[in-house]
RNA sequence: GGACCCGUAGCCUAGCAUGGAUAAGGCGGCAGCCUCCUAAGCUGCAGAUCGCGGGUUCAAAUCCCGCCGGGUCCGCCA
């Protein structure tokens, strides 16, 4: 709803409708800045100018109340059929609140994508959190989204995992991600100091790219048996992907060769000593790319470049959500996509998430990974919900599990991608305020406030925006920007923009919630509040799910 | 050496794209609030020269330049 009230505040500023100098402000549910620039060009004051564009208007919008020009700020209100309207339309549009139709697209986003050699520690969680969340908000925009995992089988250090697995076997009884890093790392660990070891890797790569079959049987085991574990983790954070694209899969199907064909029809290959090179130079690069050594083989930037263009024709759009290790790599990749004149994909980088004793390393074994995490929450979770006694066995656990997921998943989000994060197992552990409890704690609240009202044979429900005071308006208006906020995040690709917002929704129900009884009141008044407690369980409900959290009802 | 990212109260963060009305939350600290819809909650107090220095502007946390501190990258690795 507030996406219309904004457009009608642009079509009412007519020529002084520029989008760029619209603010969300305390002072007015949105206000215009356009006579400060105007005044700047036309030598003239704010306050003068921002009266006379106020005095062209023709005031004749369904959802504004008031216009008014205050020290040069052009402050727009809404009425009070917006905020009826708003609720109104929670209530009836119920779960599809907050959709919108976007563009039609078909769009791809590949996250996580970690080496297949071992577990998911708590910074490939960090993209996964960041991918699926993405996922799920395009989704809500009614975009069609495919999610994808790269599955890394090529590199080399999935042959030493290889050659480690056979050398050593690995525990059946362990977690089989879990089983088989242990043989990574020990494998790792011999050919650091054995060149014999270190011929066999390359051999085994060679014999893997050539897709010789002993070679193609052992790597699919290898790398399957950590998929399966690393599935089962992304589960426990509700990450599904809806496909695992092997990379192999481009050498054995012409893609890699169709590319570097590409590559040569634009002249942006050289050969050097037999291998490959794409000249980055002319890119504005310092160091050129290898597509192909001199043996023949291709390295990773070839296959991924040989994966987008199959994106490209596939798809219309693509993001990927990356580390910030990947930069570089990135950037070439689409600057190469571009001079090819292929659509390059949209790169989500985000920080690194390191330990208070310095960054992570899955080759030396120095990581936390993303299930003893995710123990470790559920446990304290529990802890906090054995305490109540009016819950069943099977409820403390369900809760436990949703609100440690959510604890997980809330404290990554929300944090700007571009900040770099230190561990932290107090803060982890910590479920009070800014966490996802407090947002599924007032949701239950508004379940539990609706379950009494239909107990009670008092379940109807009628928003009278005239009896709305201060906190109810300033809530209505925050439902109303459910979509808009959603907007924004397909916009700047930016999900915490999405989890500040809820938490500043919950914030203002759980205000709302203490200083007016909702049961308590006079029919007319119950029947109001009700149905904006109706519409904020719909909306933090909503919201959740976004975030993939789950909103439980009791708590 | 070069490139990119981060630096906002003791601690964690929002705001920076598109410069504007008192720099916004939380944790921790202090003082309060449950005969009343779930206290995983609410209220109040204390706490910030927005890393430092310059510049642009009527106006800078936000834009530009320099510096400092932290991170990352610069392989015929992935």
């Amino acid at each position: 709803m507030f996406r219309k009230f904004r457009s009608e505040v642009l079509r009412i500023l007519g020529n002084y409708g520029d989008e760029r100098f619209l603010r969300e402000t305390a002072h007015a549910d949105i206000c215009s800045t356009i006579a400060f620039k105007l005044a700047k060009k036309e030598g003239r004051k704010p306050s003068e100018l921002a009266n006379e564009i106020v005095s062209t208007f023709k005031f004749d919008s369904d959802y504004i109340g008031k216009i008014e020009s205050v020290n040069g700020y052009i402050n727009f209100y809404t009425n009070q059929e917006f905020l009826e309207e708003t609720v109104n339309a929670i209530l009836d549009e119920d779960e599809n609140y907050g959709s919108f139709d976007a563009e039609k697209q078909r769009v791809l986003i590949e996250h996580t994508s970690a080496n297949p050699d071992g577990p998911l520690h708590i910074g490939h969680i960090r993209n996964s959190i960041i991918g699926d969340t993405l996922a799920r908000i395009f989704r809500k925009a009614g975009i069609d989204v495919r999610t994808q995992y790269y599955v890394n089988d090529m590199g080399r250090q999935i042959a030493i995992t290889c050659i480690g697995y056979k050398k050593f076997g690995v525990d059946r009884n362990k977690k089989p991600d879990r089983a088989i890093v242990e043989a990574y790392i020990k494998m790792n660990r011999e050919v650091e100091n054995s060149a014999n070891l270190e011929k066999e890797v390359e051999k085994l790569m060679l014999d893997y790219e050539a897709g010789k079959d002993y070679a193609v049987k052992l790597f699919e085991e290898v790398v399957n048996l950590a998929l399966e574990g690393i599935k089962e983790t992304l589960l426990r954070l509700n990450v599904k992907h809806d496909e695992y694209v092997w990379e192999s899969m481009f050498v054995r199907n012409g893609y890699v060769e169709r590319i570097i064909k590409m590559l040569e029809e634009r002249e942006m290959l050289k050969e050097e000593d037999g291998a490959l090179i794409i000249d980055m130079k002319k890119l504005g690069y310092e160091k050129d790319v290898v597509v192909k050594r001199k043996n023949g083989t291709t390295l990773y930037v070839t296959r991924d470049l040989a994966y987008h263009l199959w994106k490209n024709e596939n798809y219309d759009k693509f993001v990927n959500v990356l580390g910030s290790d990947h930069k570089l790599i990135g950037r070439q990749l689409q600057d190469i996509m571009t001079a090819l004149r292929l659509k390059p994909p949209e790169i989500v980088f985000f920080e690194f998430v390191s330990l208070p004793e310095g960054s992570m390393s899955t080759r030396r074994g120095k990581f936390v990974s993303a299930d003893e995490l995710i123990d470790r929450v559920y446990e304290e979770a529990k802890k906090i919900v054995e305490k109540r006694e009016d819950l069943t066995e099977k409820e403390k656990s369900e809760i436990a599990r949703a609100v440690a997921v959510g604890a997980l998943r809330y404290d990554f989000v929300r944090i700007a991608p571009e900040k770099p994060m230190t561990f932290d197992w107090s803060k982890a552990l910590d479920f009070e305020r800014q966490s996802s409890a407090y947002i599924q704690y007032s949701h239950a609240r508004a379940c539990s406030i609706l379950r009494k009202a239909v107990r009670s044979g008092k379940p109807e429900v009628e928003f009278s925006p005239e009896l709305c005071n201060a906190e109810e308006r300033k809530l209505v208006m925050l439902l109303s920007k459910f979509s808009w906020i959603v907007e924004r995040v397909l916009r700047t690709l930016r999900p915490n923009i999405f989890a500040e917002y809820l938490m500043e929704t919950a914030s203002a129900f759980n205000d709302f919630y203490t200083k007016y009884p909702v049961l308590k009141v006079d029919a007319e008044l119950r029947m109001h509040r009700l149905a904006l407690v109706d519409a904020c369980r719909i909306v933090l409900r909503n919201g959740l799910n976004l975030l993939g959290i789950d909103a439980i009802e009791k708590m």
